[in-house]
DNA sequence: TTGACAGATAGTTCATACAATAATGCCCTG
DNA sequence: CAGGGCATTATTGTATGAACTATCTGTCAA
């Protein structure tokens, strides 16, 4: 009865709140919540039919995320996306992802290798037919992958949560021809310095990567004027 | 209405769940609710005066921070602290303090450092005196001073996290002198970085610094038989 | 004596009711 | 007509109750 590892999680049944979390992040991420807008409880339990206990809980750990701000006695909403929050974001997702590349080097084996070529090779595929949506999310699959292969729980943890804030910016900026070029690129060089396992090399690249895509982004709510999501 | 910035929580009164969150996080890093336990909500309701409700939303923001674990239908219990677990939490940490450290060079003033050097002397004296209470105090002021030099509170949000779990190893893993005076030594070479403005070396002994602390908690756990906290 | 099943029990999850706080609109006054 | 104060309303914060799930215990059968 000692051994009850803390990541048993995995595969037991999800309760209320804990579907309504993610339920409510993917909302976020993907804009159907907007930048900024108030969340009132009732509106929330109308549209996802629950109680106010469970969703209040799912707040909660949102907020504990950084994708909501809680007032108290005024209840919750989205988030804002400023250039500020982006200078905060990024540079830590890059130390992220830079030590995960690392780990990932070290431990990662020749499947899961083959796997992430796999998708970067249908990555490019949707680059050259300039299907935007599909791009992004093998994308970040591939990324997902290289964090699967760093074998660090804790780090996937702290690296979604702030990847929640990051793909939400996508949304909202647009992506230039030669931003995306050199993405392409970039991720080019992710795969060399992977398939050498060379974990030096790939943690600079990665942080490379998301200074690259911080500067792109800034750029856009640069000349949008500020705040974004009102 | 627009211009509701992200951070405006830090002057408002904090809600009942809010303290709570703070209490029990307490009572978990310093041990009082050891490692392993249940937690049945009850227990606490009772022995914090309040009711179930603020005290789940509680637990679940302690959930999302890795300090409990939560089983469907069969309740919280305090997270174990098992050597798995601290390679998971210290090559994080020590990703962030080395960015921390990159960043806190840039934007560091020298009053900060003042203040830091201060807190350096004042736990030299601690050391000295043999007070590993206070020093193990001033030790963690001196990790949020630099934090605090960072200028980013995403990273300080993330770090503070972390460092919940790390703290709570230490109060379960006994120093050695020889570990004593090493990570001391080290704290001389931070602050010696740290002066210079030197971001690259900063992060460096910083990095080293978690590692160092990470083999000496490692083989405290492995002598006590893997598990600990049951 | 051991194993399994059934009932009882304790504890969690979700829903709802009540209380308190902030927002809104109206009226009154200057 | 404008501004401030008060009452009303809406929304959040907290408490409690109902239903469900898992666990424990005791009994019966092999």
């Amino acid at each position: 009865m000692n051994y009850l590892s803390n990541t048993t999680k995995d595969l037991r049944r999800k309760s209320l709140h804990e579907e309504l979390t993610q339920t409510l992040r993917d909302l976020i991420i993907h804009g159907s919540l907007p930048p900024g807008v108030k969340v009132p409880e009732k509106d929330l339990c109308d549209a996802c039919s629950v109680s106010r206990t469970p969703l209040r809980e799912a707040l909660k750990v949102l907020a504990s995320e950084g994708l909501v701000v809680l007032e108290p006695n005024r209840g919750a909403r989205v988030s804002l996306i400023t250039p500020q929050d982006m200078d905060e974001v990024f540079p830590v997702m890059g130390a992220l992802e830079a030590l995960a590349g690392e780990l990932a080097c070290r431990n990662v084996t020749d499947d899961e290798i083959r796997e992430i070529q796999a998708l970067h090779d249908e990555m490019l595929g949707h680059y050259r037919g300039g299907d935007l949506e599909s791009y992004f999310s093998v994308n970040q699959r591939i990324h997902e992958a290289v964090l699967d292969a760093a074998r660090n729980p804790t780090l996937t943890t702290h690296h979604r949560a702030l990847s929640a804030r990051v793909q939400r910016a996508r949304y909202v900026a647009n992506t230039t021809p030669a931003r995306w070029a050199q993405a392409v690129q970039e991720h080019e060089d992710i795969m060399t310095h992977l398939r050498a396992r060379d974990g030096d090399k790939l943690a600079q690249v990665l942080r490379l990567h998301l200074e690259n895509k911080l500067t792109a982004i800034k750029q856009f709510l640069g000349r949008r004027g500020g705040v974004t999501g009102g």
